[in-house]
DNA sequence: CAGGTAGTACTACCTTGGTAGTTGAGCTGG
DNA sequence: CCAGCTCAACTACCAAGGTAGTACTACCTG
């Protein structure tokens, strides 16, 4: 399975495709206006995108409408992995008592999540 | 404060000179084989590690010997940090709800850790 | 039908991480 | 004292993410 990795400009604009599902190099651009970006930065990191297999488009006459190749999950899967795996030698545990050590979660967050946890367990 | 992202070899570089405090080029270089890599790339790779500030290195005789200028905690602060924010608009639950669903942890770890978190309140 | 415009393709450049050869200086042993 | 070795410095590339100008084309409108 591809390296889902994606930098910041590619994963906002995965953000817009995942949103609404397929969008013109136009609309994309318009969602991220805010950034100052050229049309042509824009129109340039689909098409890059597409080389790497992360999106793909039709043509619906002059222009593109591009959609997602991959899911939101997957990329959080494949870059959540990836720093699990660097930064703490692959033990997730150890990303999450880093969380809460570093002060970014709490017992009370932990223990709504492990209540969660308990639910999904039934559908899934 | 500064960017502290750290690639997979400059990451892994760290590691060494995490863990022995300092080291010269060759130490980093003999510890980290099994990459194959040449002498000369962990040198470079050193000296580019400096621009950026994050490691600093004093001379000895002809050899450098290299010494963190950032701690393992620094980087994963913001490493995580720059992760949870593009991946989970900044909410670090949505990361260990996601670590949940991805079963990468279950409850059982979940529980364990928020004991930890009690205990950990107490000396810190 | 002609010209303007919209929108993609091409090209080019910058930065950073990664990789390594070559060079030059200084120590060190014969 | 000089040859050789050992380092770091310099230089050069490659890939990928970003950024954007220019070129081309095809459509649409007067």
């Amino acid at each position: 399975m591809p390296r889902h990795t994606l930098g910041e400009l590619q994963h906002a604009i995965m953000a817009v495709l995942w949103e609404r599902g397929e969008a013109a190099t136009a609309e994309v651009h318009e969602a991220l206006q805010g950034r100052g970006l050229a049309p042509t930065t824009i129109a340039t990191m689909l098409r890059k995108m597409e080389d790497k297999g992360v999106v793909s488009h039709r043509a619906v006459g002059r222009q593109f409408l591009y959609r997602p190749a991959v899911s939101e999950d997957q990329v959080r899967r494949s870059m959540v992995g990836e720093l699990v795996e660097r930064l703490f030698a692959g033990d997730p545990k150890a990303l999450v008592a880093h969380l809460v050590s570093e002060h970014e979660i709490d017992a009370d967050e932990l223990r709504e999540l492990r209540r969660r946890l308990g639910r999904k367990r039934g559908r899934e």
